[in-house]
DNA sequence: TCTGGGGTCCTAGGACCC
DNA sequence: TCTGGGGTCCTAGGACCC
């Protein structure tokens, strides 16, 4: 049997407040609460400070609302930037620890220090770990300390701020079966409603119940659910899971709701900017693109579109969007945009198959190589390890240029 | 004038193929 | 003369998390 492994979860407390309060002194003790800007319609509680939790002030939570609850509250607006440069420093602070560093969220991660740990027990590494976070980044974090991910990620909930929680497989009776079903990780509003007309209410309740009838009423993941309410989770902590990302998008609620076709237009021109500047950033091409459409009454739509060709350039993706916009709209106002790349390759993977593509162009125009045969012999059978079966006619070049031409056209007309 | 914006994973039906 | 079974791909929606 192999060793049993250290994982550390680490949560760092109220992240985007502290980070305000670490940088503002005077803030300390305060209720404090980050939230989207006032005197528009999205301004909702993004996080706020333990004095305010107190007070009633919870994560999404329309600002009015809040201030109501609370009318001393200090809401300060969001500055991501500040909050990504905290979170690197951060995270370096973890890697300090352990190479094997699973960062799952700009404000918390996975450890794996089983052999990492400068000889010291889990609780004095983790003492050591949370102090000089605190030390050198004036930050609060909580430390979950487990055999597994599950078991650490629902550790470090147990105590905040600045806890310590220790979560043996044998003090899983104790310490997790106790605990309501709804705070179990996994179990949201659906699923605990689900739960409980099987008459679970605790993550107890949920371990000890028939798998069988579990998975008739959530498909796997009751069974997964089972398994981690048992303390099993063999899932590793992957230092490479942040190189792995599936999609990217952007999406914006409009200041008011609106039908007009202008305002429509220009938000998805910039949305497609923003998708294509993180797809080039990120050094990626995609192959399938989806747009969103939230109505006024929060009715919410997505289309997508599988694509003969990747696309990255910022007129490719607006001309997509435009075009299953046009397709999709019912004429009622909006209220939010958005646009999202998926079906992701790394521009470095795609040589190949472009090497490909160039070939067939050629073999085509100067009628040099007929056959696969003549292909496998110039470029070797790698090329076809990866065959598109479809065929892929151009899309970016006349049709496209007639369409933007025609949408250019549009605007000037109105 | 209730509910932002960034994601992941799973399900389910229809088309299509063998 | 009335309809199997398996697989993949595409699309849309839902649940969940921070």
């Amino acid at each position: 049997m192999s060793k049993g492994r250290v994982i550390f979860h680490v949560d760092m407390n109220s992240f985007y407040a502290s980070v305000e309060i670490a940088e503002r002194p005077e803030l300390k003790g305060k209720p404090v609460a980050i939230a989207g800007a006032p005197e528009k319609r999205k301004g909702i509680i993004v996080t706020s400070s333990y004095e305010a939790r107190a007070k009633g002030v919870k994560t999404t939570m329309p600002l009015w609302k809040a201030y109501e609850l609370c009318p001393n509250l200090i809401a300060l607006q969001p500055n991501f930037e500040k909050y990504r440069e905290a979170s690197s420093k951060m995270f370096s602070i973890l890697y300090e620890v352990s190479p094997i560093v699973q960062p799952v969220s700009i404000d918390e991660g996975y450890l794996d220090v089983t052999d990492h740990n400068f000889g010291m027990n889990g609780i004095k590494l983790a003492e050591w770990l949370q102090d000089k976070i605190y030390q050198e980044l004036n930050l609060p974090c909580s430390i979950g300390i487990a055999p597994n991910k599950f078991l650490a990620k629902m550790a470090s909930d147990m105590k905040k701020p600045m806890g310590i929680t220790v979560l043996r497989k044998r003090e899983i009776q104790q310490k997790l079966w106790v605990l309501p079903i709804g705070e179990m990780y996994g179990v949201g509003d659906r699923t605990e409603e689900k739960l409980q007309k099987l008459g679970i209410q605790t993550i107890g309740d949920l371990a000890n119940h028939d798998v069988v009838a579990l998975k008739q009423l959530l498909g796997i993941n009751g069974e997964r659910l089972h398994t981690r309410a048992n303390g099993h989770d063999n899932r590793p902590v992957d230092p490479d899971a942040i190189y792995e990302f599936k999609s990217i998008g952007n999406s914006r609620t409009l200041p008011h709701d609106t039908t007009d076709q202008l305002e429509i237009d220009s938000l998805l021109d910039q949305l497609a900017e923003k998708v294509s500047a993180r797809l080039r950033y990120k050094d990626v091409v995609s192959e399938n693109i989806q747009i969103m459409i939230r109505y006024h009454d929060r009715k919410t739509v997505t289309r997508s579109r599988q694509l003969r060709d990747f696309v990255e350039k910022k007129d490719e993706v607006f001309m997509i969007a435009k075009m299953l916009f046009d397709e999709h709209w019912n004429g009622e106002p909006i209220r939010l945009l958005g646009i999202t790349a998926q079906d992701l390759v790394p521009k470095h993977e795609l040589s190949k198959q472009l090497d490909l593509f160039t070939y067939q162009e050629e073999a085509e125009k100067e009628k040099l190589y007929q056959t696969v045969e003549d292909m496998k012999e110039k470029y070797g059978n790698d090329v076809f390890i990866q065959p598109k079966e479809k065929t892929r006619p151009n899309l970016s070049t006349s049709f496209q240029k007639d369409f933007l031409n025609d949408f250019k056209k549009d605007k000037r007309e109105d």
